[in-house]
DNA sequence: ACATCCCAAAAGAGTCCTGA
DNA sequence: TCAGGACTCTTTTGGGATGT
């Protein structure tokens, strides 16, 4: 039996596993399901229709609309749009139908001094400030236009223009949403969707959708990338930022683990078309550089070469200036310590080491890609000789097999194409690596390294092929720590080998290299 | 075919518990 | 008391199932 449309019933999932999540995040105080969308199907007419009925509105009594203003001015708003207690109207038990004008637009004296605009106003001022917006004088019949706060602020405090784009997209994604439940008989799916516009300023349209779906029988999903958009929008708003970590405890509950908001974050990045650093949200620091470099960032000058320095976010936006001559990027903290330990500096003063504790994170890969693309630095890798570290060094040179978009340019943009892999080579295992301890290789072994070689034939890298078919044939694997179990010294040993035989660019004089921000403020300074 | 979701797995560091 | 294992936290990856 098909579940009933648009009562509490349908949101009843039949695996229960979903709706104690789902309940707890429809009963939030600042919920944007909660307060006004889904909550305003849950209307006290379908719940007393339905005998379980648990999603109720944390204002049961129906809301009239001359006290929207009221409650708006004294509790927080959600949703742009969206506010609390806005007259959710036109929703039947099992058909939307359209309501009354006066109704829709709350033409009604409000006892708030808040003067209601008119509809015209509104969509004029909101045009202004969001040029994709455009709904062109034509809101969905359900939406209630009048502008909350939150969109008051967005008005009145001049967001850069990007920010409000993507507001922008957050709320006609929400709007289109409400539009989609209310309007779609019996739905498989809810799609967050918003139209991609041609030009800046246009009203009309282009043909290419942007869309983000939920499938209904389970509606954790949905109810989660709502309180995200939520929680972005009220970041952008505030210009404050959080962790991914941040965000999971915020709705713990809801979210579940802490992979899901990794993958809800994604998946919003894509669907926004935006950075995660536009969506204010931050990384912690994972990839740590030590050597000859200076950054000149935000919050003053750092210099890397006394100790080991995190690969903070701003770091892609730094100055710098070095007197390196290459990059070395090792795979694993502990090997990066280690070479420390071992006076590394003493026989490679002019390299700049680098870790990003196994597959890097984004800002690490953002800091290279300045490093490699304003200081002309090559870029060499070190990682352990099994598929993982082949995978790993493909992540920095290639980026991810899946593209997919959390970073400025896309995940193209931090690719390191001229990034060489030195070792552990897999073709080196029967001499130079042969005295090493070896460890068989495992079920996941055997299929990454599979996947290692289709990725480089698809990406053509040749000299990654034969590493990895190398690696394939010998099914043994050498890490990095068996180099110093092995001897103490055999690190340092066997970097400085391998750089008489690698064609390493070493100058032997020194010489200074500045991003060309940084070289033109030295050249102000000697002018002075 | 494509989008979405869930699962499994890797890397690392750090913390806490347990048994010798 | 200390070493080792289990667990947590944070980042990344790909594969397979499911639905449009």
């Amino acid at each position: 039996m098909s579940k009933p449309f648009l009562t509490t019933d349908f949101f009843k999932d039949e695996d229960d596993s979903d709706d104690d999540a789902l309940t707890n995040a429809l009963s939030q105080p600042q919920s944007a399901l909660g307060d006004d969308f889904f909550a305003s199907l849950a209307s006290p007419a379908r719940q007393s229709r339905s005998p379980t009925a648990e999603i109720a509105s944390p204002d049961p009594q129906p809301c009239s609309s001359t006290d929207r203003f009221v409650s708006s001015s004294q509790q927080p708003s959600t949703f742009a749009g969206f506010g609390n207690n806005r007259p959710q109207v036109g929703f039947s038990s099992q058909r939307a139908v359209p309501s009354q004008p006066s109704q829709r637009f709350g033409t009604q004296k409000s006892t708030n001094a808040f003067t209601q605009p008119t509809v015209e106003e509104i969509l004029e001022r909101f045009d202004d400030a969001h040029p994709c917006f455009g709904f062109d004088n034509e809101l969905p019949p359900y939406i209630d236009p009048a502008p909350t706060q939150l969109e008051n602020l967005v008005l009145q405090q001049h967001l850069p223009e990007r920010s409000q784009i993507i507001l922008s997209r957050i709320r006609d994604a929400i709007l289109n949403l409400s539009v989609e439940a209310t309007e779609t008989r019996n739905p498989k799916m809810l799609y967050l969707k918003y139209n991609l516009y041609s030009k800046k300023k246009s009203r009309i349209p282009a043909k290419k959708e942007q869309r983000m779906g939920s499938r209904l029988n389970a509606m954790r999903p949905l109810a989660s990338k709502v309180r995200l958009l939520e929680l972005i929008q009220k970041m952008i708003l505030t210009r404050s930022h959080a962790t991914k970590r941040d965000l999971f405890y915020k709705h713990k509950s809801l979210f579940g683990t802490q992979n899901y908001v990794d993958r809800l974050v994604t998946d919003i990045c894509n669907f926004l078309d935006a950075t995660r650093d536009e969506l204010f949200i931050l990384s912690c620091s994972r990839g740590s550089v030590m050597g000859p470099l200076t950054l000149c960032t935000s919050t003053g000058i750092i210099n890397c070469e006394p100790t080991p320095t995190s690969i903070a976010n701003n770091f892609s936006y730094a100055a710098m200036r070095t007197t390196a001559d290459y990059v070395l990027i090792v795979e694993k903290d502990t090997i990066f310590q280690r070479l420390i330990d071992e006076n590394f500096f003493d026989h490679f003063p002019r390299v700049v080491l680098v870790t990003g504790r196994g597959f890097p994170d984004f800002a690490t890969r953002q800091f290279l890609k300045r490093v490699h693309d304003d200081l002309r630095l090559p870029m060499y890798t070190f990682m352990d000789c099994d598929p993982h570290g082949l995978h790993i060094a493909m992540t920095y040179k290639y980026g991810s097999a899946s593209k997919k978009v959390q970073i400025e340019g896309g995940d193209d943009a931090v690719t390191l194409k001229n990034l060489q892999h030195i070792g552990l080579l897999p073709s080196q295992m029967n001499d130079l690596l042969g005295p090493l301890q070896r460890l068989p290789f495992n079920r996941t072994d055997f299929n990454k390294i599979h996947m290692v070689i289709d990725r480089s034939k698809e990406v053509g890298d040749t000299s990654m092929l034969y590493e990895a078919e190398t690696l394939a044939q010998c099914r043994e694997k050498v890490e990095l720590e068996a180099l110093h179990a092995h001897s103490p010294h055999f690190i340092i040993d066997y970097l400085l080998q391998r750089q008489n035989e690698f064609p390493m660019i070493l100058n032997f004089d020194v010489i200074e290299k500045s991003t060309p921000a940084l070289a033109k403020m030295y050249e102000v300074e000697v002018n002075l």
